[in-house]
DNA sequence: TTTATATAGATGCATATGCATGTATGTTTT
DNA sequence: AAAACATACATGCATATGCATCTATATAAA
């Protein structure tokens, strides 16, 4: 009898249900970043900071709100909102309510970034999925990966 | 009539399996990560970088392959591999059929890793994929990634 | 064969990330 | 009100990554 390690084997469609994932996931996100950096226009990471901060309008973002949002380390935060300042696409002013944190607004420079961002963005998701799924074969894709990496509570 | 960008609107169906991709594969590696930073065991690449070169058995693998089969740029290969070598992990050895390059083999102790990590990291996968969906189900997400951003060629 | 060009791999430098901890302010307990 | 604790955010230090370039060897062209 082979030792087979502390668990039962994976199912083969599992395991290649999980690696086709990444994989996916990495093509995806390389291509969307490479052709950002070829328009000379920021990464990612810089979008999904602006339009959560454009829009909480004139009212502006706690930091700690954009990152819980964005799901990244409270110094991933820190650390993009200082870099996206320094460009001048967003003010971080003190916060009148709380002397301990500050409100996060976007500058019209910022909303033009965005506004340009956005058509290079979206044109990528058109390329790389609504070309190669029906959008039924989409709503499928999605409720399948909502399924992965849950947490159940119970 | 208002201005809508350079491209039409991405159906929502779309873009919500966009999000939802990037959500899912970003929440499962670094949850995979966490796991294995808490068992003081290396990172997810060293393990993928560990079973390509154990796969490769006595003969070896040429960095570039491993390059070409994990898709990472080449410093990034050269710089993986650097640390798992002097973890002790891989052997580098220079290749008697080519000069300028080398040939990677898998140390005992880097099987023996390898074989630590494998219970751990396939545990998690059970835990994210396999409690959540179907093996039908599994082989349906497969067949869906393996469409998002695929290189058309024609 | 000498010269040009391509490929394998490493590395200096700038930037980004993870981890732990620091500072300041707010909230709760006694 | 003082002390204890919690929350918001920043940052020093180590490590990782991206980019460009370097060295060495191989292959192709002249």
């Amino acid at each position: 009898m082979v030792y087979r390690g502390m668990t039962t084997d994976l199912n083969p469609n599992t395991m290649a249900a999980w690696v086709s994932l990444i994989r996916a996931s990495e093509r995806a996100v390389s291509q969307v970043e490479a052709v950002l950096k070829y328009q000379n226009l920021p990464p990612l990471s810089w979008y999904d900071a602006l339009i959560e901060v454009e829009k909480s309008g004139a009212t502006g973002v706690r930091p700690y709100e954009l990152r819980e949002r964005l799901l990244m380390p409270q110094y991933g935060t820190s650390r993009l909102l200082a870099r996206i300042e320094k460009a001048g696409y967003i003010q971080r002013v003190p916060c009148s309510m709380d002397g301990r944190g500050h409100v996060v607004k976007i500058t019209n420079e910022g909303k033009a970034v965005r506004k340009r961002m956005w058509p290079i963005y979206s044109n990528c998701i058109k390329n790389m999925v609504e070309t190669n799924l029906t959008h039924l074969q989409a709503d499928a894709l999605r409720s399948l990966v909502d399924c992965v990496a849950v947490d159940k509570i119970r």
